[in-house]
DNA sequence: ATTTATTTTTAGATTAACCTAAATATATTT
DNA sequence: AAATATATTTAGGTTAATCTAAAAATAAAT
């Protein structure tokens, strides 16, 4: 049977999903309406429906847990989501805190064919623009790993997530070679006698930061397996 | 005021735009539900909404027309549709008759910059797969043309539409050359002595065919203007 | 010009997704 | 363990978009 969801069914079992992941064993009714924007009555006929076929469990006055076959329906939208950001930034050329909007309602359009494309287009990213990791068809994720760039293995690539100083001088510096929240980093050679690094923002030219900045700033890896 | 129209609403302006266009002065209940694959009660009810809400003109028993403000958001959707289309051919690889339903979602996706960035990634093309033009911001349409490739200029850049022929052993020519409807041919040269043809075919290399095959082939051009 | 056929409209229902307000459970305090 | 507070559910209603069946208007045919 062709399982077809509607656009809010479907935003609910995604938010069902992240408020798990946030370790919220049964996610309770207040809950899931605050994170749709919607009343705690809406939500309950919402959880109801979305019990009856399958897709969460849900006892009263218990809250609601995602059944397999409703994870996969999440994680298949996470996938398009952080599928559509990728290409939004990469290929059309917008700002990492631009594309959630539009990736809301990309995550939406109904056709495995075109995510297939699109991933091989996009290279089968792993990761998308916020340094989030990207699941696979079957809905497995690479774990993310979050590490200063002192400290990651040579050759690694990732996404700049956190900048731990609030020092002008380090973010005017950061500014001034291109590095911001979202860039690309591919970590090229570290120095052993002063701890720095070269590396390359966003596909560009190969650059170099010093011990101090390359201690401060946080990317995002994938790790195999 | 900002229009906020639901998808279906979108959907019935664009085809009571395109029956206008197939000659239809005032589109009659019948035809739009049919179009609309819904019963006439329904066609009937969005008839009246879109009226009252100044997008369509209309009067009991008479039929609907598009005004303006109706016809400005058709123009937009059939924009969207076919950019849509030019990526889903030129930049993921499907072939230009599998587009049309993925396209019919992507077009109710709402943010006028993603719009104008695709316009840009793709190279502001002026029509899509299927030779149909690409109304721009304004709603603007090139005319389209319709000509054999032994008429046209040469230089001339357009889309396999129709082949004026059903001989077996001209199909199976065209497609031991890799010419089929929707491919893209841009016309290099024509020989007087023969009136044989150079061109390209989606962008490959440089081939030739003779004027009993150019004479066959039709293709649409946009017109300057 | 009636009759017949077709088209269009209305009337009345249904379903998904929402809402408010009231009722009922569960949790937390005292 | 009562009382109070909070969370959850139910009851009842709304709106968009659909439907079927019947009524009304227009068009076509005899």
């Amino acid at each position: 049977m062709i399982l077809e969801l509607s656009f809010t069914e479907e935003n609910y079992l995604k938010a069902i999903y992240h408020l798990s992941a946030e370790g919220m064993e049964n996610v309770n009714t207040n809950s899931l309406a605050e994170s749709m924007s919607t009343t705690p009555a809406s939500a309950n006929d919402m959880v109801k429906r979305l019990a009856q076929k399958n897709l969460i469990g849900y006892q009263k006055y218990k809250g609601a847990t995602l059944l397999s076959k409703g994870k996969k329906v999440a994680l298949n939208i996470i996938r398009k989501h952080r599928l559509w950001e990728v290409f939004l930034v990469e290929k059309l050329g917008f700002k990492w805190d631009e594309v959630h909007e539009i990736a809301e309602q990309l995550e939406h359009i109904k056709s495995p064919n075109l995510i297939k494309k699109l991933d091989k287009f996009l290279g089968y990213p792993t990761m998308d623009p916020h340094g989030d990791p990207i699941p696979d068809e079957d809905g497995v994720m690479k774990e993310t790993v979050r590490a200063s760039i002192s400290n990651v293995a040579v050759n690694a690539k990732g996404i700049v997530v956190a900048v731990n100083n609030d020092d002008t001088l380090l973010l005017q510096h950061l500014d001034s070679i291109g590095i911001k929240l979202g860039s690309r980093i591919h970590v090229i050679e570290r120095m052993d006698f002063d701890g720095s690094v070269s590396l390359t923002i966003d596909d560009g030219p190969k650059q170099f930061i010093s011990k101090d900045v390359a201690e401060n700033l946080m990317i995002t890896l994938t790790d195999k397996k």
